[in-house]
DNA sequence: ATAGGACTTCGAGTGCGCTCGAAGTCAAAA
DNA sequence: TTTTGACTTCGAGCGCACTCGAAGTCCTAT
């Protein structure tokens, strides 16, 4: 918490992360955050660069099918603090082998597709 | 129909198309497939290498997340003939812009993991 | 001071894509 | 011929990730 922080409403972080209100909501409840979010006037939301940070990286990991449970024990041990690093970067290994497979799927996909609208052009073309 | 035409069972196909014999049933109920299914005595289904052939392409639109309602309107096109191509066409096109998004976004989330663990071996290796 | 809108909690509802189970039928091997 | 196990239909159930709505509270501008 420096002077510089800008501390900014939930809705003001749902537009600059890209999820809705709802949803943040429902990452703080699921436990997702690593840290309490702070209160204005202990009833509306605060959030720091940090949690905007983190929310960013969280949307990444979602949009890499990470699925909410394994986003919540990778948090979980972020909390428990430096020592859990090597389990962190375990995890994070894993969930890496599971992206690149997932993209050479897509990639292997995307070229039958390709193949598909080839077919197509020839056929569509050539009227 | 030809004479090398191999018939196969709804088990073999399920493996041979990497999807549960329940999911095969599935797509059927839902109208997913081109043309009728073949029975063996009126019962049994009897698939055809073209039924295979368009599963196994049916499963590449499903893995690049083309929803289950677009794929039915899609293979309701196929079986409405040859003076649909065009708009098949255009689905697929359509599709594959998603598809080329879909790719982008994975590989930036994989470059903020890929920095994540970055960060984490170098002060898991400097320990 | 007051109005209006953004915020709060909490539980319930939704949509998607399967996935399962019951109850029964069929067919290939011994 | 009998048995075993793969098949059939049908409707219901499930897991995931939100998404919504009600009912109430708080902040900001006029």
């Amino acid at each position: 918490m420096t002077v510089t922080d800008h501390l900014l409403s939930i809705a003001e972080v749902a537009e600059r992360v890209g999820v809705s209100t709802h949803t943040l909501r429902y990452y703080e409840r699921e436990g997702l955050l690593l840290r309490p979010v702070g209160r204005a006037s202990s009833t509306h939301r605060r959030y720091t660069d940090a949690d905007v940070g983190w929310l960013r990286f969280l949307t990444k990991l979602r949009l890499t099918a990470m699925p909410i449970a394994r986003i919540k024990e990778y948090a979980a041990l972020a909390r428990s603090g430096d020592d859990t690093e090597e389990a962190r970067l375990e995890l994070l290994l894993r969930h890496r082998m599971s992206v690149v497979a997932q993209l050479d799927e897509m990639t292997k996909s995307l070229a039958a597709i390709d193949y598909k609208i080839a077919g197509y052009r020839e056929r569509t073309e050539t009227r």
